[in-house]
DNA sequence: CAATAATCGAGACGGTACGTCACGTCTTCTT
DNA sequence: AAGAAGACGTGACGTACCGTCTCGATTATTG
């Protein structure tokens, strides 16, 4: 099976075209313009290749050959289109640098944007790839910059140089996605300051910290 | 539209029943045990009426008289199959009652069930009284019961009074979903240990503290 | 594979029906209507399930449940409009009987039937179903009757006893079906009176010839 | 539309050829001989330009190029390869003459070519061009020698003078190409021979005969 | 000898119909 | 009245070819 992150490369590479025609950039573009579209409107189940075809003024043919399935689609679609926001800031304090980014995770994850997240997520339930495709796209490259962030903390003696990282940023994230998957409670900003405090706060080198929550 | 939790009463109810053919118990059973099964091997959408009817030795229409949607469907039978397990223990220290309590939630999400959980959180995604019947029949009475847990742990003075039991606890299970929806790291029970630590501090039970904060 | 003649049966046989909604008579008309109806207007690959369908207001599936491909089901469009002319007449003339009934033939090669029965015979040329069908309902009943007619014609002595049937009616009808198949010459009731003249030779009635030609 | 017998010309014609890099016999021939080979495998519905075009190494674009549609090529295929046989002996009578040529006809019919014919009279029924290319590129050049053949007969005194030659032909070969087509008798030499004998006796000049068939 | 022009192969393109599958509804007979 | 059986209209699936359209490469004639 073609890889999916391999779908519309020759972007890094050498330009040694076969013979042919050349593959469509613009049917490529408009058909990962439409599965965002439809994926923020329906669910994942819901997002068919017809739709995405037709609203892409496309053969059908023309998405099958080059994405071998639905999942692979979307996850392209959602690669090729990875906010540009998102990123940590270096207010020279970890518990700003850090609430600061994670409640505009809260509010993408509010939006439109959130619905495909969703999707993603979903979909990616049975298809490995999917949610591979999720890693490697959306959460890794923000997770090297949380370290970066989360090492400017330990320089600056917020953290405890043995820290586990992973398991830190797990304990921040982790409650944002269970809220924001489960829908059970509301995702506030106040509630991730509130949630970085918690986390935060036990994370410190050992001096005089407040206890679990306020 | 039927309310999710209304396909399968008559349970407790008044025995005023109308005239004609009862409902079959037995094929109430086979339509929810089926539909577990299936759910454990294929994902949310794989699961095909159809295929639970087949599999049921029912007709089709038997399963929609019932059940309004497949969300429902499986909503329905996750919840007649609650397990048994997940309760938690009284240790005497909230370190240990909440840690034990988690690994086997691990456990469980690691098995068979896990794949049934996650297909449900998948659908979920896409129909909210899915994601609704999951909330109420898995994640809430298990929630109860921490609510008690944590308040032991605060008559013992392991937490302070105020505390928000919410956040502390989706700082505890959120990594947990976290991992098992995303797949990006181990679940193992170290982690659980090293997860309860980081989230509940010095709350263990094992070292002089005079009290929680402090 | 499903019998073609078989696919819409339990006509001579006993009501013995299973359980289950009887199949809709309503639908196999409305199909074998459409099918004849499109078949007049295009040609055999120019027919399309898909058409015959949605002309039928019937789903796709409901024309595959019931025939397994495009011959089948023209095959038994076609049959169930067997016509009801092309009959033999008994006109107490060999010559009169035979060409009566020819002339009749040609003028429904000239019709809209003439369209069908072309398209099934193109049909068939890839399909040795088709063929038969055409055989089994449309050449066999009218050559059961040519029999009967000609063993009429051998009682009165207008026949040799020992003719070869078969071979009698490939020459009067080959001809036929050779101009209405490849067009190259014309195909009209003088045409067929000399070809009947030329293959029955003096079996004509109406003057006494002492053999055939003078 | 490019005329069906134009696609392959410049053969006896000027020489006048403009600039450009000229055609490619050998394309060509490729492309003609692998439509008779597919031909002779599928039927005429089933033989695809995609087909022809690979298995000959060539683009598909060269072969629309030169071949307006599927008939063209069919025609423009068989038409290029037209038996060298099939001609008719001067053996001093016709029913000879006549019967050794149509066993020859069975014969092909029979063969590899047959299965061709076939589908090339199977797409004639929708496509005029074909069945027209039929006419003039098979049935024609063959019918002028049987004129010639014919002409002998009358020369000899075996035919009447007046006799209606396409008539007479039709009634010979029209068995022969029912039989063919529609398959329901068998076609052996001495079924020939029985034909000749039938149609042929009739159309003597007047002297004493057997009567119809044996 | 360069410029021009038509062909070649390859293969992507927007389409159409294929035959299959599951949907959710319905209609029958049976329990 | 509920059961199983299974046919119904619907609509998306993923595939196969259609006939058209670029590509770079090749092979002629023309300037």
């Amino acid at each position: 099976m073609r890889q999916v992150s391999a779908a519309n490369n020759d972007h890094g590479g050498r330009n040694a075209r076969g013979p042919g025609r050349p593959r469509s950039e613009q049917a490529r573009l408009a058909i990962l313009r439409s599965t965002l579209k439809i994926l923020g409107k329906h669910g994942f189940s819901d997002l068919t290749i017809e739709e995405v075809a037709a609203h892409a003024g496309v053969g059908k043919a023309t998405v099958y050959r080059w994405w071998p399935n639905k999942a692979a689609l979307i996850a392209d679609a959602f690669a090729n289109s990875t906010t540009r926001a998102l990123h940590f800031p270096d207010t020279g304090a970890l518990f700003t640098d850090m609430s600061q980014q994670m409640r505009q995770l809260v509010k993408v994850f509010r939006g439109r944007r959130g619905r495909i997240v969703s999707a993603i997520l979903s979909g990616g339930q049975s298809d490995r790839d999917l949610i591979a495709a999720f890693r490697e796209r959306f959460l890794m490259p923000r997770r090297l910059e949380a370290y970066a962030t989360l090492r400017r903390g330990i320089r600056r003696g917020e953290l405890r140089k043995d820290v586990d990282m992973d398991l830190l940023l797990d304990s921040l994230y982790g409650p944002i996605y269970m809220r924001f998957l489960i829908r059970h409670d509301k995702m506030t900003p106040d509630f991730v300051d509130r949630l970085c405090q918690l986390v935060l706060g036990r994370a410190q080198p050992s001096r005089k910290l407040p206890n679990a929550s306020r």
